[in-house]
This record gives structure tokens, sequence and C-alpha cells, in this order.
DNA sequence: GTAAATTGGCTCATATTTGGTTCAATCGAG
DNA sequence: CTCGATTGAACCAAATATGAGCCAATTTAC
């Protein structure tokens, strides 16, 4: 299916489609021209094209050559996802400690009680879990229900982004291979001093306690010693 | 089983996939490269690959490669798009004024001097901008060069994406009904406070007087009636 | 209107890339 | 010395890439 050479094509010629290289006419080079810039056989210029005709982005007409279907209305969206894969951890982390501290901050002057309650029920759970798995999934439920009791939909959607874009990168093996059952414990003390201070409608100490929970983050996932063979 | 110079190189690539090195396009280097690269035998490079592939880390496959393999948890991206053509432009300011102010704090501490003088080049651009496409479109720059200066490629996605919200939005005229020469002086103003802060490297001052001008943005869009300047 | 040129559609043999596997020689620590 | 790790080499099989050729639809030139 979908070669090294052919997929390198493909994503240069969407790029250059969304750039609006060819919007003027709409139309894309020749595939025999296509293949001599790129210095390709003709047939794995085919391939990329192949693609992005069955994603509906253009359409072939024989004689005619290959049209731009569509306004392009949702290229530069997919373009943004494409860099949002290559989001590197260290990018992420800035981010989260960019948003979090805010979000918490929101949270604690905006949270309805049963948010404050499913809060502090992915908190207990969280406490309760001993084993990597359910330790994670109490921990990330109880910053998405701090996104959540902020009341704020965008930055809902964005934690949930941020979310997808941990999940399907391939940092958390790094994120496991670093759990003890010490940092558990301390994850959890920084947990339950912003519920505290949520509980507290105190917006300025949720920030902060939240700031120092996600710099300890920070340094257990990057400042490593040097590599510990198991 | 497992040897030093095997596991060392096992460790040395967990890192670098962790890094994020190679999750643009998901490939690892050829094993033929790799062992070149770290200057050992093909099959010391084979083995610590085979640990990798035993965790579910990468997978391989003849005559294409070995791919970091993701969750498959792909990005549904589509949902995310439709909430995000529903948010508020409340919620968006929130979350303006959650990140922007960040942001140029981060860009006081990273920018390059080509990064500030785009800024400043933006600003200057703006001022001699009376009428108000130009000067939106100059307004517009401004803002994002200070995302480009913090050199964090998500915030700069990120940015990018409020932008694209807030273009296609259907309150953008909200923006130009609101327009007047008093306010464009105003806004000049505070933008010279904020490239001067980031001049000057000062992450403090930058954050607060972004905040502050974001302040008075959300006076003017939501407050009806009175208070025009500060 | 007709013929030539253009352009995508398709097939096939061949070459290259890349992981899969095995094996003998070599090196190093116990 | 012995044992395991490492090396370096060779060959295999799968996936891709190449290059060439021919066809069919369309446009262009005459």
């Amino acid at each position: 299916m979908s070669g090294l050479v052919a997929s390198q094509l493909e994503q240069s010629l969407r790029q250059r489609i969304a750039a609006g290289e060819w919007s003027q006419t709409g139309q894309l080079p020749t595939e025999r021209e296509i293949a001599r810039e790129y210095d390709v056989a003709r047939n794995t210029a085919r391939k990329a094209i192949n693609a992005m005709v069955e994603d509906g982005l253009v359409a072939r007409h024989v004689g005619r050559g290959t049209f731009i279907v569509g306004n392009g209305d949702d290229i530069d969206f997919s373009t943004i996802l494409d860099r949002l894969k290559g989001i590197s951890p260290a990018d992420l982390m800035d981010v989260r400690r960019v948003l979090e501290p805010q979000a918490a901050a929101i949270a604690a002057a905006s949270a309805s009680s049963s948010d404050i309650s499913a809060i502090a029920q992915a908190h207990a759970n969280a406490v309760q879990s001993t084993d990597v798995e359910p330790f994670e999934f109490w921990d990330g439920k109880f910053h998405e229900e701090i996104f959540k009791a902020s009341r704020n939909e965008l930055l809902i959607v964005l934690h949930d982004m941020l979310l997808a874009i941990r999940n399907r990168a391939p940092w958390i093996d790094l994120k496991k291979r670093r759990f003890s059952e010490q940092r558990r414990q301390l994850y959890c003390v920084h947990h339950a001093e912003i519920l505290a201070a949520i509980e507290a409608r105190d917006s300025n100490a949720a920030a902060k306690a939240m700031t120092v929970h996600l710099d300890c983050i920070r340094t257990n996932l990057f400042d490593h010693g040097l590599a510990t063979v198991g």
C-alpha cells in the first residue's frame, strides 16, 4: 500500500494543496510532471495521488488532469492535526503548565457542588489505586474533572485534545517506567491540596498547587538519572 | 539473554522515541542505519529492537521498516472540530486570557532577536494602519508573532486553531462594529508595552501587559453601553 | 472533421530496500 | 578455559520503487 517515498510525496502534495499553490486553476500538475519534479517513477506519484483521491481531496479525469475537489475548507484543520502529532513531550508539558493551573483557578471559582464531588471522587479512587493502570486512569480522571468544573467548553475541548495527543504518543511508556509507590503517594498529596483549594473556592491556591504538581511531574519525566537498566 | 551493548542501545532508542524524535512519520531508521549510527553489528541493533517489539512499543514489517506503535487511538478530529465550532465568544476570550499572557511570558524568555523584530514589525505596521482591515491584519499578526516567539510548537498550533475558530465564527463582525480610532490607539499603546516587556526580557511584565490588553478587549467586546477607555 | 499531442488508467518485469534468519569467528568477564 | 555476548557476513522473503510500454479519454492544432 503506502511506501516510504510515496507517503512522503503525498504529504508534500497535501501541504502544497493546503497552501493554495494550485487553487487558481484547481488543477494539479500532470502525473508525469510531478514524477519528474520529485524525481520518482510515475507509478510512485500515482500511488501518492491515489491516497488523496480516496480521501476525496482530488479527482482525476483521463485526458484532462487531476483537480482539487471541494473548497478545502477542512484542510487547514487536517494540517493542524498533522502538526499535533509531532508535538514533543516537553512542549506538551509546558502547555499543560500554562493551562491546568488556570483551569484549576477557574474551576475554584465556577465549579458546582456536583463538579466538586466528581473531582473528589476521582481523587478518592486514585488514592485507593495502588497499581499503575488504575491509578493512571483515576489520575487522568482527576485532571479531566477539573477542566470540566471550569465550565469553559473550549478548555474542556483543549484538554481532550491534549489527552488524545498524550495517549497516542509513545511517551506513555516513559510514564509507566517512572512510576513508583513513592511518587504515587506524592501525587495523591498534591491532588488533595488542589482539591482542598477548589473546595475552599481559593483560585490562587488552586493554581499554585497545580503548578507545584505539574512541576513535580515534569521533573520526574525529564530529569532522569542515566539509564537504569532493568 | 540481553547483552550490555544491546540494552544500552535499547535504552537510548527508548529515550529517543519518548523524546518524539520519530513521531512525525512514526518510523524508526532501518536496522542497518541504527547499527551504523551506533557503530554496532546489525544483530545487536536487532536485539535492542526485539525488546521493544516484545513490549509492543514498536512493530516491524519486512520490506517497510520499524514503526512506533501508537495506541491506535487516533484523534477523533471530526468530533473535536464540531465542538470547536460551537464555542462561545466568552469561552474563547477566557482561554485567550489564559494562553496569551503565558505565551508572552515564554516569548520574553525564549525569543530570538529575529522573533522580536518580527513582533516589532507587526506592531509598527499596526500603528500606521488607520483603516479597520489592515489594522485587524497587523493586530492579528502581532499576537501570532508572539506565539511564534515562544518557540513552543504546541502553543503555536493552539494559536492557529483559536484563530481559525475566530475567523469562521459568526461573531467576527462584532469586533468590527466596535472598532474606533480611540480604541485602535489604545490597543497600539498596549502592544507597545507588551513589546517593550518582551524586548526587556521581562516575563512578568509581558504577561501583565498582555492581561491588561486582553481584559480591555474583553470589556470592549462584551460590556455594552458604557465604559470606553481607562 | 481529422490527426496529433496530452493525460490519466493499467500491467509487467526488474531492481532496491528492509526486516528475518543463520552461522562461524571473535572478544571479555568469571 | 568456558560461556555468553558481539561481530560480520551471507542469504531469504516481503514490500516498494522503478521504468517501460500500451490503452482510452480528452484536448489541441491543422
